[in-house]
Order: structure tokens, then sequence, then C-alpha cells
RNA sequence: CGGGAGGUGGCGUAGUCUGGUUUAACGCGCAUGGUUUGGGACCAUGAGAGCGGGGGUUCAAAUCCCCCCCUCCCGACCA
């Protein structure tokens, strides 16, 4: 249980100038983030509560599937990238300096290098395979035009895992395995997704998917058939239905990719097979933009009074407005037993402001239940509860909140 | 990196074209006092900027000229 009046959120009315994207500007409203320069943002602890929301269901994808969890450094020595080539090919991306010492550094604009360096060195039987390895970390990339906040910034945090395996079935399982990872994780995000076959790019290697969200302010297009609903990453008829395709832009939320030998091979990352033989790691790596997930189920989850939170990454389960300062102790003490009783996280709106400021202000934030205590509660006892969501209203006694929590949270 | 729009108290803006009536205005927020109190209340008083930065023109510059920086949008780019 928290109190709004001694918990750093600030909210504003007015729409912030260096904003477009409804994302953006509800993020900077609500006061999700702060605005350091163009494309660097700070979170503030509203806003890094709903992205641990995130990243706690990322990981439980992720272990679920037997990835294992490991933390890199971000400050990579620019001999990384030699081998492979890509300190050139990713020369304009990456944020690069020399330390005291003349030493060329760079900040990691992504990881295959350095855990193909960290498995080379612990890894050399097929025995130890296959092997799938993560990390949620911020990634430093010079974007020559970072927009909608965060949908394209300079530093990002992102979720990356790494498959090694001993042959291709080995990858095509892996890859499998983090497919399904991702379809549950976007899932309990609370994002409508597609999933497209894609280009693997610079990353190198042969197959690739992308995961991509619908939304106004997409960066990317796909083609979708009005009549099968089939999305195509080229425009053309629908190879059944034979219908025009329409166009649709799309969020990028998340990325695989089958990479095969690219950077074992360049990086002699080798390890032995049954028979002795020396053979290259069969690679595959798995990208989620986490900071990004958060900007696509703002925008897909909002109205014009603010942000409307999925439950499972809300930054808080519900906010209780006390609208009669009188009851301020009598609304703690149902905060505090609806947490212990219930684990759920309330935030006890106890700020010497009007009812209206308080009700749009829950809206603004989004939290998925507002539960108000004023003069109902002083003739009956009554708690009002509105779903954020469908601004559905209904009152309760606080025993009877009980239990519409159990019910709201089983189904 | 090309094209467009901007930078004025903490936030959002007016003023810039046509220099002087500006000791820079308004709304929000903030502070103090009072009245209010269920869907962004009201009154009073008050604090807070010298107009993105630097040069220049002029008796006089937020306003005109030059250079630079920053932000947003469109495009190019995008693991």
């Amino acid at each position: 249980m928290e109190r709004f009046s001694q918990s750093f959120i600030f909210t504003t009315k007015e729409v912030p100038k260096s904003a477009e994207a409804q994302s953006h500007i509800l993020a900077l409203r609500a006061g999700l983030l702060f605005m350091v320069s163009a494309g660097i943002y700070s979170y503030l602890p509203l806003g890094y509560k709903a992205l641990r929301k995130v990243e706690a269901i990322i990981r439980k994808g992720m272990d679920r599937y037997g990835a294992q969890e490991l933390f890199m450094s971000a400050l990579q020595p620019i001999e990384m990238w030699t081998k492979t080539g890509r300190d050139k090919d990713l020369e304009e991306v990456m944020i690069r300096f020399k330390d005291r010492k003349q030493r060329q550094l760079c900040l990691g604009p992504t990881h295959e290098e350095l855990i193909t360096e960290i498995v080379k060195r612990y890894i050399s039987s097929y025995k130890q395979l296959p092997l799938i390895l993560y990390q949620i970390q911020s990634k430093f990339r010079d974007e020559p035009r970072p927009r909608y906040g965060l949908i394209r910034s300079c530093e990002f945090i992102m979720k990356d895992a790494y498959s090694f395996d001993a042959d291709q079935e080995g990858l095509r399982q892996s890859y499998e395995k983090m497919h399904s990872a991702y379809q549950d994780i976007f899932k309990e995000c609370g994002l409508k997704f597609i999933m497209a076959e894609a280009d693997p790019g610079a990353m190198g290697g042969s197959l690739s998917h992308e995961f991509m969200v619908p939304a106004r302010i997409g960066e990317d297009i796909l083609f979708a058939c009005p009549s099968c609903g089939k999305y195509f990453k080229k425009e053309g008829a629908c190879p059944r239905c034979k219908k025009a395709l329409r166009e649709e832009k799309m969020i990028e939320v998340g990325h695989i990719f089958q990479l095969g030998t690219k950077y074992s091979i360049a990086q002699e990352a080798f390890f032995l097979n049954q028979r002795g033989k020396r053979l290259p790691f069969i690679m595959g790596c798995y990208g989620i933009g986490v900071s990004r997930v958060i900007a696509a189920i703002i925008e897909t989850n909002c109205d014009e009074k603010g942000i409307s939170w999925p439950k499972e990454v809300a930054p808080y389960d519900a906010i209780l407005l006390v609208l009669e300062d009188k009851l301020t102790s009598e609304a703690l003490s149902v905060a505090t037993n609806l947490e212990k009783n219930q684990g759920l996280a309330i935030l006890v709106d106890d700020r010497g402001v009007s009812a209206g400021v308080k009700f749009n202000d829950a809206l603004l934030l989004g939290i998925p239940y507002i539960l108000a205590m004023g003069k109902n509660y002083m003739s009956s006892k009554k708690i009002d509860v509105e779903r954020r969501k469908t601004r559905e209203k209904l009152t309760c006694t606080p025993q009877e909140l009980v239990r519409f929590f159990q019910d709201e949270y089983s189904r």
C-alpha cells in the first residue's frame, strides 16, 4: 500500500509539446517517463513499476522454456567486433569512444559477439548442449532519428536471448521454444500481435520471424487480406483469396533469428561432437524490445481520458480515492487488508485535492480498478468500484470487495 | 542526412510579420489566507522568466541580420 501524497507521482493536465504519439503523450502526462534528450528517457517510479511487471512476465516466459538469465556488460572493447566485421557493419549505429588509455570502446548495440566469447570459453562438448542464455539490459544505438518516445530511442531496454546447438535440428527446436515463449509473453502482456516471416538483414542467418503489434504509429508495414485476415510482408493480391491487400502499420516488439554459424565460425567458437570432431555452434538469437513493449501496450490500451493498463502489467492493481478527509485512516486499513489478504498493490489517493482531480488522475494513470470512499461510505459503508477499461461502476462493502477481487482475478 | 515546423517563468501558450505603449502578458502548477468538497472548485495575496546560445544592426531588439545549438513531424536509415 502506498500513499499518493507521499509518492513520486506527478501528472499533468496539459499535453507536452515534445510529443505526438499517444503512448508518448500519456507516458509523459502520467509521469511514467522523464525525457532527458531526444531519444533518451529516464523511468520514474510509476513507469519503472510497469517496466518491472513486463520484465517479470518475460523472465517467467523465458525460464519456462529452459533459458538461463545472465547479465553482460554494456561496455565492450571494439576488438570484440572485428572478427565478425560488425565494427564496420554497425559503424553508424554504434556509440563508440576512447577511454583515457586511448582504448576504443563501444556501448553494446547488441550482444552476439560477447555471448559467443562467453560460451566459447566454457562449452567444449556436445554434452553441454543445447543452451539458451538471455539477459534484460540497456542497449545503445546512435539512431539517425529517434521517434515516438519509447518506440525508437537511443538507449532502450532489450531482452536478448542466444541459443547454442550442436546441429540444425537442435536449432530448429530452440527456435521453436523461443517462438512459443514469445507467444506466451506477448499474450500475457495484453498485446494483440501478428507473426510474420522477416528478412534477417544485418544479423545474418537464414530464417527469422517478427512479432508485430498493429498500431497507428507503427514504423513497419504489413499487408493484410481483408477476407481471410492473413498478413503478408509484400504487397500483391492474397494468394488464397485473390483479394487486394490493405496496408497496416505495425510496431515490431520482437524478432527471432536462426543465425547458424556466422558468429561461431568468425569467432572460432567450436565444440566436440560424439566422434571428437570440432564443429561450430549453431546459433539463434531472440530479441524483445522491452521498453517498446511498454509503448505498444499504452498505444493499444488507452482512450481520451488516459491509459488503461492490462491487469498483468499495471503499476498498481487498484487505486483507492479518499474523498473525505475523515476517511483516510479507514481507507488505509481497507487497502492494507486487500494487500494482506489478496496480495493486491493499492495506491491510496489521500492528497488534499478535489474529487474531480482524483477521478481524472485515476483515469489518466490507468490503474485497472478505481475505488472511491466518500459520501456513500459515510452513509452506508459502500465503496464505489469502477473498472477502468469498460468504465462499468458498482458499489460494495469492504467485505464484498474481497469477493469481488477474488472473482476478478480468478477469471 | 534532405524537407517542414518550432524554442518566451516548472508546464502550455500570446507577443515576432509591422522594433518603442513590455519595469515581457495569459492559463495551469506552486506558496499563503479564506470559502468550497463525488467526475480537472472559487476569491484574495504572492514567488517565479528578460525571451535557446553567441555575434551584429539601431537612440532602442523577444521582435531585424549572421553563425551555432536544441526539440518535434515527414522522408532516407533501422539489429
